[in-house]
RNA sequence: GGGCGGUUAGCUCAGCUGGUUAGAGCACCUGCUUUACACGCAGGGUGUCACAGGUUCGAAUCCUGUAUCGCCCA
């Protein structure tokens, strides 16, 4: 606050998170407030995080995750359950590798040139440092993880329980190596798996080659939108129900440029009606090319480099780039007469998930687990109600998914990873263990001379372990008893085959159950036109940017505001202002109730029942009308709804009712004892039931209304959270309530329209159907006279209107303002006739059904009841409505 | 090509098992140095509930189809 403006001399008594958090997270973690104990009594509530991964800095997206977490945990923390919340982060095999790859090549090395162990050691620095900086930010959100269980998917244990892992699905025959099309990126040099590669329409062309039959003149054309792959061409393929080209089976053509003479086979593959009709058949770099190839034995031509630059077997275009040899291919095909023609087409190529290059299938030898023995249990568990998806919908992709699993391409051909535990003896003799094969285990071989696979896990094949292995599993610890299974995942749509599934399926096969009961899947963040968050399209936003501007509570608020269930929120800049707004108001309310407590120790968990008016009573039955909104919003996973009850019942029901209502009307007078009971009873509550949201300025208002301390135990840390006891609960009495409330709102409507000066007060004259609502009225105007400015009150069944007044009509109730002088006539005319223009819409709606004879013989008797409650209110009211306005008229 | 989700006020969304004079927040307009809060208070306007059929006494809500946007799978 440097600006010396000195116009704005009033101090802002606003809100300061940047003061009150880290102080607060630091007592927190001091007091240990967050570590789950396996010995405790209380029932356990768990979660693992989605391990971020190592390459990560926080994004929004972490945001939201991690506040959905941070708010599930900590209310069951409140409502009595032993609470774990395991942090950590993941090594991301490729993204890591690719970018230490990066800086290496920056300083002119490449990792060859360092060698294996110095590559590793190098990558664990940069992993390790980066993995502090993104759980720190974490911090900063508050969020309430057991750090003292952090755990890193490269840990002993964690390391451990992947290759033990391995084992016992080799040994069990679900895993195994074999010769097959993968899908390689060429950019980071690695097999992935069918699941890391997304599929991308392109702008590209579909080519019309011509390959000349031996002997003759004729010529088989042949439509691809991989020219270049022709060189690794080892037959062409008909349909076998193809008349065109029956008499070709079995014929040679000559493969273009390179004149390799290859055969025409018939295959039930070929598709007629595509293309031309003929393909070209390259087993080694397609999948379906080399089931054809299988079948008919061919040979397999690889003709790419692992860089994807082609090889010697592409002849004259060794060495180029795959899409440089394409162009050049084509060019020749064109000057050489074989390209028929070119046209133009929409292509859906697979790209890499992490570097988002093309990725080429590419014949290879990996390691594979079988799914579908894996999946029966997963598939199981969602179809018996074991396993449940939040929106349900997602179940449905799941198992599509899981039904039509494919076996998982697991190694990778990186350094940075857990090292497949497999070894060699120099004859090619293989031993799977879990670490290397002992004397005994080595059978006859010496262990020194035994050699390990050369390549790493996917990064997957050791998070899918991570509900029991960060619990210690294969070890049978007291955490894995107690917090295994876990409650409910937490994530985005993204990652539900990469990992839900098959988290659950390792559930299942090593432990026997399901990893969790409730999968949560929230939306993606996206921008205010809705444009997905991205770096490299620069519209993110930086969570610690909002904590710096806002506070992590707001971060929180906002988020939790702005995130339909299920949906994509869509956030502007100032979306924080929202939640900033909120938690200020928070604030300034306990500041004002604090004040008046006048330093005497509030009562915070009793109500004096003695000494109760009805809005005390009322704010306490709207209290377990929230509270149980709340709980039920909370059973249902809507955590968007459980926000917007609480926020609605913060600022309307207690800060512009309940507080406006008990304030008294003169300066200097105390709040009435009774209402100044309920009044902090209530903020307590307040402050419990928002404290998963806000969990900073929550405890901070607690503390100074406790005047305590974290370190001396002072906390909401373990609630207890509200409970909705019934007691207060009593519907007629909000019912009245709203109708003093109409009578406010009444007056301070005639009041704006007709332009009153707010200074100035105004008597208020009330004509009441029912002479009870008159006495309540008379008998608590001093809790809303300023609040209606009301100077005085004339109440009755038979009360008239007096002369030069401004009316309203509202249920049970018509209100006259005395107004002479001040009354603008034209205004109080058009504003009751608007009214009834309104009302008689809705009359004649109601009459309309309450004349259909199928209505009345069809309809629920309490429906028609309320219909004829409606029409005669309405009536009433019009009628009264005329009267006024004819009066006016008159003057 | 198959599946899933969305389409309600200028914007973002509620509206859960059919009966509301269709709501909220933001934005906008008017007034306010009201004794916790201008990060505030009070008041105000805005809708063929995407379209077309159907079920029903009654449809934003249920069913079918269409359009359109988004996501996933092939």
């Amino acid at each position: 606050m440097s600006n010396s403006n000195d116009s704005k001399e009033k101090k802002s008594s606003a809100y300061d998170p940047a003061e009150v958090e880290d102080r607060i997270y630091a007592a927190w973690l001091a007091a240990r407030h967050f570590h789950g104990d396996p010995k405790s009594a209380k029932p356990s509530y768990s979660v693992v995080i989605p391990p971020p991964n190592v390459t990560d800095v926080l994004h929004i997206g972490h945001g939201l995750n991690n506040t959905i977490q941070d708010i599930l945990v900590r209310r069951h923390r409140m409502a009595g359950f032993e609470a774990e919340w395991l942090p950590g982060a993941d090594h991301a095999g490729i993204a890591t590798q690719v970018i230490v790859e990066k800086q290496l090549a920056k300083e002119g090395l490449t990792r060859r040139e360092l060698g294996r162990d110095k590559f590793v050691e190098r990558t664990r620095g940069w992993a390790y440092r980066n993995k502090d900086i993104i759980l720190s930010q974490l911090r900063k959100m508050g969020c309430s993880c057991d750090w003292e269980r952090t755990r890193f998917t490269l840990d002993e244990g964690l390391s451990e329980a992947v290759a033990t892992v391995f084992k016992h699905l080799y040994d069990k025959g679900w895993i195994y190596r074999g010769h097959r099309i993968v899908n390689w990126c060429p950019s980071c040099k690695t097999s992935l798996s069918d699941d890391e590669v997304e599929h991308k329409e392109f702008d590209s062309s579909l080519w019309y080659i011509r390959y000349k039959i031996k002997g003759s003149d004729e010529y088989l054309t042949v439509a691809t939108t991989r020219p270049e792959t022709m060189l690794g061409d080892t037959a062409l393929a008909v349909s076998p129900k193809d008349p065109r080209y029956k008499k070709y089976v079995g014929k040679t053509v000559i493969l273009p440029i390179i004149e390799r003479e290859i055969p025409i086979v018939a295959d039930a593959y070929v598709d007629p009606e595509f293309g031309t009709g003929v393909v070209k058949v390259t087993p080694a770099h397609d999948p379906n090319d080399f089931e054809i190839g299988k079948r008919h034995d061919l040979q397999e031509i690889n003709i790419l480099n692992t860089d994807g630059t082609l090889n010697e077997n592409a002849d004259r275009y060794k060495g180029l780039d795959r899409f440089e040899g394409r162009k050049r291919l084509v060019d020749d095909l064109t000057k050489r007469n074989f390209l028929e023609k070119s046209e133009k087409y929409k292509l859906s190529a697979g790209t890499c998930y992490r570097c988002h290059s093309i990725v080429e299938p590419y014949l290879s030898d990996q390691w594979f687990v079988k799914m579908d023995q894996l999946a029966a249990p997963a598939i199981e568990a969602v179809k018996s109600g074991k396993l449940h998806f939040h929106p349900d919908y997602w179940s449905k992709t799941y198992l599509h998914w899981m039904e039509n699993i494919r076996d998982w391409c697991i190694s990778r051909q990186l350094w940075w990873g857990h090292r497949i535990p497999v070894w060699y003896a120099p004859d090619g003799t293989m031993f799977v263990s879990v670490g290397r094969p002992t004397q005994e285990q080595a059978k006859g071989y010496d262990p020194e001379t035994l050699v390990q696979d050369t390549d790493v896990l996917d990064t997957w094949f050791s998070s899918w372990l991570w509900p029991f292995s960060t619990f210690g599993w294969p070890e049978k610890t007291p955490e894995l008893e107690k917090f295994y299974p876990t409650k409910v995942l937490v994530t985005a749509s993204e990652i539900i085959f990469l990992w839900v599934a098959r988290m659950v399926m390792a559930g299942y096969e090593f432990k026997g159950e399901t990893p969790f009961t409730d999968v949560y899947i929230h939306g993606t963040v996206r921008d205010a036109n809705g444009i997905k968050m991205s770096k490299s399209l620069g519209n993110g936003i930086d969570p610690l940017e909002v904590i710096d501007k806002y506070g992590a509570d707001s971060l929180r608020i906002s988020l939790m505001l702005a995130t339909p269930d299920g949906q994509d929120p869509w956030l502007g800049r100032n979306a924080f202002e929202t939640g900033r707004n909120f938690v200020n108001k928070v604030y300034q309310v306990s500041r004002f109730v604090m004040g008046r407590l006048c330093g005497q120790p509030p009562v915070l968990d009793t109500v004096n029942r003695d000494d109760l008016v009805i809005f005390d009573k009322w704010i306490l039955s709207r209290l377990e009308s929230t509270i149980e909104a709340v709980d039920k919003a909370f059973a249902e996973y809507r955590l968007n709804a459980a926000a917007k009850t609480l926020y609605n019942f913060v600022w309307d029901d207690y800060c512009s009712w309940y507080i406006e209502l008990i304030k008294p009307d003169q300066q200097g007078v105390a709040i009435r004892e009774g209402s100044l009971n309920v009044a902090t009873y209530v903020l307590n509550q307040i402050l419990k039931l928002l404290h998963p949201f806000v969990p900073f300025v929550t405890e901070e208002i607690y503390l100074q209304l406790t005047n305590g301390a974290i370190e001396k135990g002072n906390t909401l840390t373990f609630g207890p959270w509200p409970k909705a006891a019934g007691k207060y609960r009593d519907e007629a009495l909000e019912s009245l309530l709203r109708q003093i409330q109409e009578v406010v709102i009444a007056v301070r409507s005639v009041r704006a329209e007709l332009n009153v000066p707010p200074g100035k007060k105004s008597d208020l004259h009330v004509r009441v159907n029912d002479p009870a609502f008159g006495t309540l009225l008379e008998n608590h105007i001093e809790y809303f006279r300023s609040l209606a400015r009301v100077e005085n009150l004339i109440v009755g069944t038979d009360v008239k209107k007096p002369q030069l007044s401004a009316s309203a009509v509202i249920s049970g109730a018509e209100i006259f303002i005395p107004l002479s002088g001040l009354i603008d006539l034209e205004a109080e005319k058009t504003r009751l006739q608007k009214d009834l223009e309104n009302l008689r819409g809705a009359l004649e709606k109601v009459s309309k059904k309450l004349a259909n004879a199928d209505f009345l013989a069809n309809c629920p008797k309490e429906i028609i009841d309320k219909e004829k409650a409606k029409k005669e209110d309405y009536q009433e009211r019009i009628f009264k409505l005329n009267r006024n306005l004819e009066q006016i008229l008159g003057w």
